[in-house]
DNA sequence: ACAAACATACCAACCGGTCGGTATCTTTGA
DNA sequence: TCAAAGATACCGACCGGTTGGTATGTTTGT
């Protein structure tokens, strides 16, 4: 039920997905629906909250992470990324991230809830950009925070502009762009390390 | 009745913004919404085909249009966006990009509508883009297409962020970061040149 | 036995869109 | 010149399918 809310909010978004859409795609009546949620705006925030989950794991188990180098570790993030952006756009979207830009105003709970997923999701990588900091431009004059922040924006940026091209390729030109710019903030030269070689896109 | 769409799409999104909504707000009744308008989703078209020539008109009267060097310009550019990060996420927010990410898969008129209020309005910084690199680093591995995009993306993610947030602090970071991927790009020293300098934010 | 997990039937409000009608402006013809 | 004819702009009551939510019954696990 938290599952298929995944497809359907980014294939209709919120608004449009109907209680009946979900309990179809579900499997369950509306009476059960509604036994396990308040309202349709409770199942979203308990969406929202179960992406958060469900991307944390799949980040969490990623080969990169066993990287011993931070920096290997934040660039291996980077390609990492830009290795999901594959099949339809309702495939590699963020759930979050439509769920915030469409409801911000009007429902705190699903803002609070699609919120902690993606800053959530940023704190992550702060400890590993930290870390890369410190050994290679401890006087930079960004902090750790505000990288991890600027991938974000420029991921959510990549689905929307892919959303509004119908397809993964101007997003995963945007990732390559955000990989230099990574390279570049921490002086190492352009496509060297990483999982990216030899992959090939 | 186009200009209210702005603010009530940004507001509440499309498919929870009623025709009752519009009709208020523009101060028409219902017999006069749809007789300037086929359907709800021809409103919406038009409103983001607006938008395009409302922001169109917006970026080529700005100063920084004036500077004689074309990396000023792009650089100037990033800094009217940095400045115009005022007020409450309703007013500075893009009304294509909440269009798109909510409805692309939906309406294919609102989709392309919107796409090509995005996907014009890069197009104007390639030419800037472009005249920089032949100056600066003509040999560099990325093209001003997709340095374009990627200020785009870095800006549409910027509002997702800002969203989520609930104010523009978070997207000024991030436009802080595309500032210093353009500066980087050319091999301008960061912090330089442009009409940031004295703005004080 | 009993509560949690469903299912069925139903409702009242809502909402996009229609339709007959009116007021005003433009064109036409003698 | 001016009235008949037609086009355009606009109004608001109304329609009927939709929708989130409820009330009540049934099954299941312990």
């Amino acid at each position: 039920m938290l599952d298929t809310g995944f497809t359907l909010i980014r294939e209709k978004g919120y608004a449009a997905t109907r209680v009946d859409d979900i309990c179809a795609a579900a499997g369950v009546t509306k009476g059960g629906f509604f036994h396990h949620f308040r309202s349709k705006e409770d199942w979203a925030a308990a969406v929202a909250a179960h992406w958060g989950e469900v991307t944390s794991s799949l980040f969490a188990d990623a080969p990169y992470r066993d990287l011993a180098d931070p920096l290997d570790r934040v660039l291996g993030y980077v390609d990492f990324r830009h290795m999901i952006l594959q099949g339809s756009t309702a495939e590699f979207t963020c759930v979050a991230g439509t769920l915030v830009q469409e409801i911000h105003l009007e429902s705190p709970a699903i803002r609070a809830a699609a919120a902690a997923a993606i800053f959530g999701h940023a704190e992550t990588l702060v400890a590993d950009i930290a870390e890369a900091r410190a050994a290679h431009c401890p006087q930079a004059d960004w902090s750790p925070e505000s990288l991890a922040a600027f991938t974000q924006a420029a991921l959510q940026g990549a689905f929307v502009l892919a959303k509004a091209k119908g397809g993964p390729d101007t997003a995963r030109a945007i990732v390559d762009h955000l990989r230099r710019h990574v390279e570049m903030l921490f002086g190492v030269p352009h496509g060297s390390g990483g999982l990216k070689a030899g992959a090939g896109h």
